[in-house]
Parts: C-alpha cells; structure tokens; sequence
DNA sequence: GCCGAAGCAGGAACGCGTTCTACCCCGCTA
DNA sequence: TAGCGGGGTAGAACGCGTTCCTGCTTCGGC
C-alpha cells in the first residue's frame, strides 16, 4: 500500500504549487498596497509567501511579471465589478465618461496599490509584452461596455484611442504630474471629444 | 601678479562647470543610442565625460534626472526642426496626422535613443514631475503647430489628449507591444478622430 | 529497489543605481 | 595670512533585483 500512488497525487502536488503561487501574488499585492512599487521587494515577498528566492523567480521570472500577473487579477476583478452596474449617460460620450469615472474612483481607492502596478504595466522589459496586451485587453473591454450597441462610426478606434489615454493619465498620476481631479477632468475630456467624433462621422 | 584674480575668474569656472555639464548629457546621449536604457550606465557616463561619479550626482539627482535633461534638449530640437516645415494638410485632423507622423518618423530613427529617453519619461519617480512638465509642454507645442489657425472647439483639450496618446503609443512601442507602423497608425486613427470631432462642435 | 528529473529551501554572489568618505584646489573674507 | 566653503576627484560601501550554487525531498520509469 504504498499510499504515494494514490491516483490524483499529480493533481495533489499541483495544488500545493498552484497555492505557492497564489501566496506570492496576494504577497506582493499587500506589500504594494503599502508603499507602492518600491515597497514590492522579492525577499520581503518570498519571506512572506513563506517560499524561497529561487521558488519565487521560478515562478516569476522578474518582479514585473509578479506584479503584472497581480494586475491582471485586478483588472479582471475590476471589470467584473463594473459589469455589475451598467454604464449611465445619455450618449455614447456620457457613458464612456461614466465608465472611466467610476473605475478611476476605484483605482484611487487603492493608491499605493495602483502606483505598482501601473508602474510595472509601463516598465520596458520587453519579455513582458504578451501580459500587457492581456492587460490592455480587459481595460478595453471596460471601456467598450459603454459604446456597446450605440451606433459609432469606428467604435475600435475609439475604444482603442481611449485606452491610450487611460493609461496615459495613470500613468502620469502616478509619477506625480497629476492629481486626481485632474486625471477624472482629462479622461471626461477625452471622452466627450472621442465620443463626440464617434456619433457624427 | 596673482593672475587667479583676474576680473572673470568666477565665470571663467562658470564656464567650465557648464561645459562639465554639457559633457556628461552628451555622455548620455551617446550611451543610450547604442543599447537604450540600461546602456545608460552612471559609472561609463561619468568615465565618458571625464568627471567623477560624484560630480555627476551633483548636477542629477538621478539617472532619471540626467536622461530628462538629455530629452529636453532632443525635444525642443525636434520642436524647431518641425517648426521649420509647415505641417500638410487640408483640414486639422490632418494636419495633427502629418506632425505627428513626422515626428514619429524623426524619433524611431534613432530607436535606442528614443527608447532610453522615453523610458525615463514614463518612470514614476515623483522628483522629476517639474522636467516631466517642461517636456510634455514642448510635445504639445509641437501638435499645436497644427490647428494653429484652424477654428476647433476646445483646442487645448483637443491637444491635450492627443498628448496624452502620443506618449502612450511611444511607451508601449518602447515596450515592444508595438512596432512602427501600428504606432503610426494608432497615432493617425487618433488624430482624424479628434480633429473630427472639434471641427464640428 | 534505484535513478534521473523536477521543485523547493537556504543563502552566497553579482551588477548597477545611489550614497558616503577622504582628500584636494581655489577664491574669498576676517 | 589663516581659515572656510564650494565644487571637484577617487573610490569604497550600501541596497535591491537577479543569478547561481548546494543540498534535500518526491516522483515516475527501469
């Protein structure tokens, strides 16, 4: 009865690691909620998922794609949470505005949180591109619930035009050139123009 | 005949600090055009303009600080070469289009350099917020030229987003999850939807 | 029962941004 | 004339991301 040969002791072991995993991610989540991106240190994550160095860049081959992995989680739990209430507003514009206001307000909720993970999605590395595409993928999916069945000309452009500017604006509010207010104004800027554009061509 | 109290002593060392100055950003700017960023390495910059590493903490803080100064200078050069030429176009969207084309042509013609000194700009260090300013004043300068003239509703919120997806596209270029062409193309679907949008408000 | 592979722990070592120490040279002022 | 402060040199030292090494345990195949 050599118990080890049990038949899910492959999905047993799996388990263990795939817990591992989760330890380092929800790690760096709390270090960054507290500090921000230089406050995500790999030994301070790794003694805190209570695994090793190694363990911890084996699974994540740099500390942006630890954070990047935290971000995706986020953004997907962010977009869940906005389908729960679909966008107010009048016109495509409106709405989009609405969309951007109330994920902002949620992103600012979290600010040290945020900084990291924005500052990891606008590292260079460039063997982290495919996780930024996902990224990208879900903050446009937020935006485009609020054009969904409103008849734009080129609601991709749009979507995609009014993604670049979302990162943009948080990315700037992160290294400090602007506040919040100002970042809620540029993004209902953006919308209303884009928006505008879209409804008449 | 002490000589050392001739009447400019003081700005005769003046100039020699400038000149110190001048060597350790060109230092930079040759250092980056050959392997971006992390070609950028304090210790060959200060060996390349002959100063000592702590010479060139004395004049930036950090490297961030350094490469700003190096994107400041290269940014208002390419602000007066584009001023040189009219951009072309009949109405502003188009005009937007073609500068921005021109000036992204201009920069991916030196991609390590671009991708160093864009690197810089979107690192979140929060101390160098004033230079971060300076430069995204020039950029937007450089889009003003081109609905200079032009009756649009709103044209420095029309501006400003264009900015602001300006430097996106050029950050995730630099990140690899853009090449060349979708940059200019982002950038041109940005422009006509934007200056379709303020000409007729 | 034995072996090689894979995953992990623990921790040293390396690279580069940044800081600190010690010293020098010069023009200024008491 | 002595001392002081600013800016410079040379180089060690520190912090943190990243890599590497050594040893241990478990598992699937022989």
């Amino acid at each position: 009865m050599t118990g080890s040969a049990t038949p899910d002791a492959r999905s047993e072991r799996d388990l263990e690691t795939a817990q591992r995993r989760e330890r380092m991610v929800d790690a760096a989540v709390e270090l960054a909620a507290t500090g921000g991106y230089e406050s995500v240190q790999m030994r301070d994550v790794a003694a805190r998922a209570e695994v090793a160095l190694g363990t911890l860049y084996r699974h994540f081959p740099s500390k942006d794609h630890l954070l990047l992995a935290a971000l995706t989680e986020q953004a997907s739990a962010l977009r869940d949470r906005m389908a729960q209430r679909p966008p107010e507003g009048a016109d495509a514009a409106a709405r989009m505005a609405d969309v951007l206001r109330r994920a902002t307000r949620a992103l600012a909720r979290r600010p040290d949180l945020t900084a990291a993970l924005v500052t990891a999605l606008t590292s260079p590395e460039a063997d982290t591109a495919p996780h930024k595409h996902e990224i990208e993928t879900v903050l446009r999916a937020i935006i485009t619930t609020a054009i969904d069945g409103a008849d734009v000309a080129d609601p991709d452009g749009v979507v995609r035009t009014l993604g670049y500017v979302w990162l943009a604006v948080l990315s700037a509010w992160v290294g400090g050139t602007l506040d919040t207010d100002q970042m809620a104004d540029d993004l209902t800027i953006a919308a209303h123009l884009l928006g505008k554009s879209a409804s008449i061509a």
